[in-house]
Formats: C-alpha cells, structure tokens, sequence
DNA sequence: TACCAGGTAAAAA
DNA sequence: TTTTTACATGGT
C-alpha cells in the first residue's frame, strides 16, 4: 500500500467522474468507491485518501502509470489564476474546485477509445469497448486488463464487426494494432509533430489527434475544437462561437484543462 | 419510428 | 476543390 500526495485541492470523486458516467468500463472499473486497473498483471486499487489517494499494491512498475493517470503534471494553480480572470470560467472552477483529470496512461488504449467514440455517443462507445475488453483482454481482479495490440492485431475484421465495430472502424483498429509500437516515441514530440504523425495512420483525424494531446499526454495547449461536446459546451457557457479552434486561445496556455472543465461543467449542472 | 451522438475516409459533384 | 454519403450502437 502506498499513499500519493495530489495537490490541493483534490477531489478524487470529481476526478473520476468520466469513468462512472458513460458505462462501466472494465479497463477503469469503478468498484465501491475506488477505481480498479489492471497493471502488470495486478488488480490496482486507488481510492480517495487525505490530500492525496492511497493505491494498492503499487511498487516501481505501478507508480509511474497511477502518477501518470492522476494527471499530476497538470498546473492547476495556473489555470486557477487563469480562470479567475475570466467571468464565466470563473465561477465554473469554483463550482468544479478540485477537478484534476484523468489520464489514459496507455497510448495504444487511448488510441482504441478514441476510435470507438468517433460519431457515436459516449454512452454507445463505452458499450462497444466493453464487449471488445471482455471479448479479447484478461481479467486480472475485478478489473480487466486491455487486450494488448498483439492480441488485436491477428483477429479477423468480421469479429471486429460483430461485437459492435463498424467495418470502417474495424479497420482503424487493426492497422492501429499495426503500429501501436511506434506511440511510444510521441511522448517525447512537440504538439504539432504528435498530430502530425497521428493523422498519417488510418483512422486517425484531427479530433482523434487533439484528444491524444488531451487525455493521454496531458498537454497544457491540447485544445480539441471539433468535438462536438466541447462545442456545445463553449456555446452553452460563452454563446456560440463561429470559431471554436480560435476560441480557444483565450484560454492559453492552459486550453487542455479549460476544455475538460467546459465538458464536465456541461455534464454536471 | 426516426434521429442524434465527443468523426473519418471515400465517392460524387 | 468542395460537398455528400456510409457507417453501427444505444438512448430518447
């Protein structure tokens, strides 16, 4: 057992909204107050604990990902500052006070997750990812292990197809698998150069690209302006913007937490 | 029943 | 070059 220190303020139930409000996910399985994830074969738990989370077991493998996850690299202090200054994002972080995102600590999962919420609602694509982590991954613990690449790459697209995949999206996901080895080195790429190679894979457009930056590599700038959500989130905070990509700007250097604050904002009345 | 939901690539114009 | 279409599921 171990216990991480999160910044103040830190509140672990606001953070892990997105794992309980679309489905169960069984790769971030909410269990009883605590979230579940399979790592290095382990069932993890972390759970709300006094300035911080404690997390079960965790060793030297485990950390780096649970650190990761807890979105600590996030300056939320900046983006308070920021806020702050604002009329409308303002009372929005107030109301959200202690809201630190997760992370998909996993490229190739983050990948995957993006590709089965393309058009479809959240709802419906936490229901097909279900069927895809129960159908080809590993239960370890409550949780489940996400099927790993390898384990993807050699099934044939009709199996894709009958757990809920488009044809289209079938395919995404297989020439995913294919290059899954090389999302690795995008950790150490500047924003524009991430994007710019995400979009050279099949599958993968610009909505896809910001939403890597957003939610798995936790870039400040990550601004991920053609999602729908995030669209009808400025409309609704802000009025309608003819430019949402520009919109964003007023939110520099911190456009990736002011994104997730509008969308939970929005889901959280 | 029909329509919309955190898009994308390919066909058609 | 720009616009239109097909796609599969879950909720309303």
């Amino acid at each position: 057992m171990l216990y991480i220190e999160v910044p103040a303020p830190y509140d672990f139930a606001l953070s892990s909204e997105r794992f309980r409000a679309f489905g169960r996910d069984p790769a971030s399985l909410w269990d009883d107050g605590g979230l579940h994830r399979a790592i290095a074969a382990r069932d993890v738990r972390i759970e709300a604990a006094p300035g911080g989370v404690r997390v079960e077991p965790a060793d030297e493998v485990v950390l780096p990902v649970i650190r990761h996850l807890l979105g600590l690299a996030f300056d939320l202090d900046g983006f308070r500052a920021l806020a702050g200054r604002d009329p409308v994002l303002g009372p929005l972080e107030q109301r959200l006070r202690g809201f630190r995102p997760m992370l998909v600590p996993d490229p190739w999962e983050m990948l995957v997750g993006s590709i089965t919420a393309q058009q479809v609602s959240l709802v419906a694509a936490t229901a097909v990812r279900r069927r895809l982590v129960e159908r080809f991954g590993r239960p370890v613990g409550v949780a489940w292990a996400f099927p790993p690449p390898e384990a993807i790459a050699s099934v044939a697209p009709d199996e894709l197809v009958a757990i809920g995949f488009s044809r289209r999206k079938a395919e995404y996901v297989l020439a995913a698998a294919r290059s899954a080895s090389s999302l690795t080195v995008l950790r150490g790429l500047p924003d524009d150069e991430v994007k710019e190679r995400l979009v050279r894979l099949r599958g993968i457009g610009e909505w896809t690209a910001d939403w890597f930056l957003a939610r798995h590599l936790g870039r400040a700038r990550a601004w991920p302006a053609g999602d729908l959500g995030l669209r009808k989130a400025v409309a609704a905070f802000y009025g309608p913007a003819a430019d949402v990509r520009a919109f964003g700007e007023r939110f520099a250097p911190f456009e990736n937490l002011a994104a997730q604050y509008l969308l939970l904002g929005l889901r959280t009345p």
